[in-house]
DNA sequence: GCTGCTTTGTGAACGTGTGCACGAGTGCCT
DNA sequence: AGGCACTCGTGCACACGTTCACAAAGCAGC
């Protein structure tokens, strides 16, 4: 309850880990943990022992020396620390491939992220169900996020479209993007953007692969030499 | 044609920037733009100019100075050095919700990754076809992976099923995972990972939104205020 | 209460990534 | 041919991120 003020700022870094120490806190304390050390959590979470507690110092200091930490109060200090204290309704853009799986997708309701709504500039589109949330037209975004309270869109359109519905989104009144499309969107600069692309994870994965096959010599084959 | 051997290592954020730029590059191609400039490439890809030019360096010296870059030969280098010279044929596991949408996501195969297989370990969804491929069961991982080649399985599987997926796949001899999975896979250190997790990413803008908010103050709501 | 064991929290060293600033090379114009 | 405008390639300084190593702090047993 302490009234903590002007909190440091957290490394880029660090928050990117802590919805992983997140989500293995809150497994954990499920299976009955109540107590985790550094060391354990960052076996579970696939890093350095001194990384988890360098993190977490950045929260406070709630490990106890020489016990290490309370799992569940771990878990309602990351929360808050990531404003998981309150839901985060979330606008999607986009009824096709994607965006029906990303509706579908429960996860995103479950965590935090209920789906207000769900929108495509395509009438056909227009009136149809997914998994219970209807789909809407575009022009009603605003409307969407001034009722239902917005901060954060998803953008799930084709790569020509996403410009556009990056616009909207902003226009809208939207803070926060999520963009599945290929394209570097131009946005505000106080409008904080997240990209998850899929062909670009393919191509590291893709340079690894080739690096491994033996770097410049001309590969002849995906698959030089099985494992 | 120059045979330049031991290339090289390309640091792990330049090899993550190249995918953006290859993108940028091949559309301007197809616009006409056969030259450009440092800058431009930074304009579009959203990044600093500097950094361009430092990235593309690890290449090689394939630049013009006083003109600029030739797209289509830089195209070329950087296929070259992605190992996108030829194609990488994927196998997705799990063919739910997500399974379906990236079996269904067009650029998969258009970008050098196409399908070879999807499979789930539900007797009931196996037959079923899906964009063109049939789903398969499981149990022909190991085939599919040899006949067709496959160096590289994406897990699409619930985040109970992730760990047996990714064993299955390290075992069937795929180097390289694309994980959806809310899961940390736990594999042989040669397999290379790479994680795409919407609650992270969406977890993260949570931390800026509420950091918009107030910090550490107690927020009401998810916007205080609009724009 | 003291000793010894455990684990946190963090200073300091190291490594990686970024951005500036400028020399060096190229093309154009006169 | 010479000068000028332009843009690349890169050395250098700085910022950020990671890891080590250890003092500080807590618990347990006697």
């Amino acid at each position: 309850m302490a009234p903590e003020r002007t909190r440091r700022r957290i490394p880029d870094a660090t928050v990117a880990r802590l919805p992983v120490y997140l989500r293995i806190l809150i497994e954990q304390g499920e299976e009955g943990v109540d107590s985790i050390s550094s060391e354990r959590l960052a076996e579970l979470g696939g890093v350095n022992a001194a990384k988890v507690r360098k993190d977490l110092s950045y929260l406070g200091s709630y490990g106890t020396r020489g016990v290490g930490y309370e799992v569940a109060y771990l878990v309602y200090q990351i929360r808050r620390e990531l404003g998981l204290t309150h839901d985060w309704p979330v606008v999607i853009v986009g009824a096709g491939n994607l965006g029906q799986a990303l509706a579908g997708y429960g996860g995103f309701g479950e965590r935090g992220f209920p789906v207000a709504g769900i929108v495509d500039i395509d009438e056909a589109k227009v009136g149809s169900v997914l998994s219970g949330v209807r789909v809407r037209h575009i022009d009603e975004l605003p409307q969407i996020v001034q009722t239902k309270r917005v901060s954060i869109g998803v953008v799930a359109t084709p790569a020509s479209a996403a410009q556009d519905a990056a616009d909207r989104l902003v226009r809208a009144g939207v803070t926060s993007i999520l963009n599945f499309a290929p394209v570097v969107l131009a946005v505000p600069r106080a409008i904080e953007v997240r990209k998850v692309d899929l062909a670009v994870e393919l191509q590291i994965l893709s340079y690894h692969e080739q690096r491994r096959a033996g770097g410049a010599i001309h590969a002849v084959g995906p698959r030089p030499e099985s494992a």
